[in-house]
DNA sequence: GCGCAGCGATGCTTTTTGGGCATAATGGCC
DNA sequence: GGCCATTATGCCCAAAAAGCATCGCTGCGC
């Protein structure tokens, strides 16, 4: 029963290999050339293969040295290589982070953070899933995704989940410039009443139709829905046409360009808070947490310069 | 000062990942329990991050436990290749075999020569590399080729090289079906006395033309030379119009078909040998004696049915 | 032609370390 | 709270790697 082989026969072998001379080589290695020989020795009695030939002037290759000096090679790289990899992850320098988030809210701050985070850990894979609020929630909740960047989750939404705010953007009415209120610099939210709303698809937007009701319950009459669409530049340019009015929170501002104008509401509501959503049970990992980091800092920055 | 990283922590961590419980995975592993729980603190330790959650009731793997675990065994899977790929190489079994020959005087051995090699063996990546008689010798003493399968080598062709004969061919005389001598069975040499000869070109066939002068030495007045050509199917076109006679070796009986008639000399000339040669001084491969082994067995089958 | 220098192998001893055994500590579960 | 399975610890032994001294070989130079 012959000793396993280990990587340590590998780098004598390799250092052998290398200096063509056992002397040299256990200088390198910083043992004694008969250790050296023997674990030599040993080796090529495992593999049962003579991988040198050994002369009073040095030692040389074989055909089956050569090939596996390569191979040892090899092996040792990919040994650095894995430990290496298992550190990065640790670091949270390398590996997948499954991040969910909701487009349209996130647009100031999800792109910055992302593009900051691949520069400073290029090893680490960043996958974006573009999904419905509820859907994020799901997906945080069942390990799929590890944060999700969006709105605060409402109602049952909410279960098991943290929520940080990184910002709050205030809600507004958006018209188009011929519009009566577009002459307001602040819009009292009972002149909202009986206006003919353009909204997103309330399958597709719980979450919006959600900030609508709690927008507009004290408005009488209330606004009736003039038209649904699926997308924000379907809304907008509803919207421009003059089919109606829309309630948007402030990030919408860069969105929607000079084609509509974006007015406070007074009272203002609440205002629409977006953040990281984790799961209560998920782990963190480092990867997730440098992420967080970047967010927080885009965040910090886009309110410093106010919004 | 860590103890360097082995194998045997590899072969220890993936036994208990897989195991998922230390007492079962030593079990497994034929060594006790605490022995290998100090194994994989090591590892641990040495990678500087924790692969393991322990609890009463087993371990469970963290994230970094997880890449490590495929690491790992992607590691031990190529140690396990590599030895096998060295000890293939040994047996002859694996490698690459760079083979030098002449295509006409070997048509009918090393075709089913070579595909019974591969068939035998075939991680071997035969190289063919089809040269002229000096070049082949060149190849050889330089290392470049392992051996070559062609006619004999004449003079300071065959200086510092071996040559192990598998196949005699008979000197014979082409001639197209409706010429005189295509009525002999048999034709005696002086009949060739002032015939047109086709023939190869000098340059590229330093060897057939050696052979011409061998078998002509003695034939007054000497056959002219009408017509030279490149290659083997040139040769026989120009032979059936017509053009002249051709002195080939039977090997070509099967390459120029029903179009030209081929008739032995009397009294015969020494015969075309071919066979293996090889460079004194180069070291021969199992790989490429058991490719030599394949050549004389179709050379043995092939002698028995005649030629 | 002889000695010398350089190199690898061998024999023996020392040191390291992996492994075994007994047992403690842990923590969930009934 | 005791019990169970499971992992961790302490101690000792044995195996194996490393060190040391020396031998044997071979090619080179004087």
């Amino acid at each position: 029963m012959a000793g396993s082989m280990e990587l340590r026969h590998l780098r004598y072998y390799v250092a052998v290999a290398e200096a063509l001379n056992f002397t040299k080589a256990a200088a390198r290695l910083r043992v004694a050339q008969p250790a050296l020989s023997r674990q030599v020795r040993d080796l090529e009695e495992e593999i049962g293969v003579d991988l040198l030939r050994r002369s009073p002037r040095g030692v040389t290759l074989t055909a089956e040295g050569k090939l596996f000096l390569e191979e040892a090679r090899d092996l040792l790289k990919r040994t650095v290589e894995a430990v290496e990899k298992t550190r990065a992850l640790a670091r949270g320098e390398y590996g997948e982070l499954p991040v969910g988030y909701s487009p349209s809210p996130t647009v100031d701050i999800l792109p910055p953070a992302l593009g900051a985070f691949q520069k400073s850990v290029p090893r680490v894979t960043v996958r974006l899933h573009d999904l419905a609020g509820n859907e994020l929630a799901d997906g945080l909740r069942n390990g799929v995704l590890e944060l999700a960047i969006m709105q605060r989750p409402t109602g049952s939404n909410g279960a098991g989940l943290t929520f940080e705010p990184l910002q709050a953007y205030p809600i507004c009415v958006a018209v188009a410039p011929g519009h009566p209120l577009a002459k307001l610099k602040v819009v009292p939210l009972a002149r909202l009443a009986g206006e003919k709303l353009v909204v997103f698809r309330r399958q597709e937007y719980t979450d919006y139709h959600a900030l609508l009701e709690r927008v507009l319950q004290e408005v009488h009459p209330r606004p009736v829905i003039a038209v649904e669409c699926d997308g924000s530049s379907s809304l907008i340019t509803e919207v421009a046409t003059g089919r109606g009015v829309a309630i948007l929170s402030a990030v919408f501002g860069k969105t929607i360009g000079p084609r509509l104008k974006l007015r406070p509401l007074t009272p203002a509501p609440e205002p629409q808070e977006v953040g990281i959503v984790r799961a209560l049970s998920g782990d963190v990992t480092p990867a997730g947490e440098k992420f967080c980091e970047h967010l927080r800092a885009v965040a910090g920055a886009l309110g410093e310069r106010g919004c």
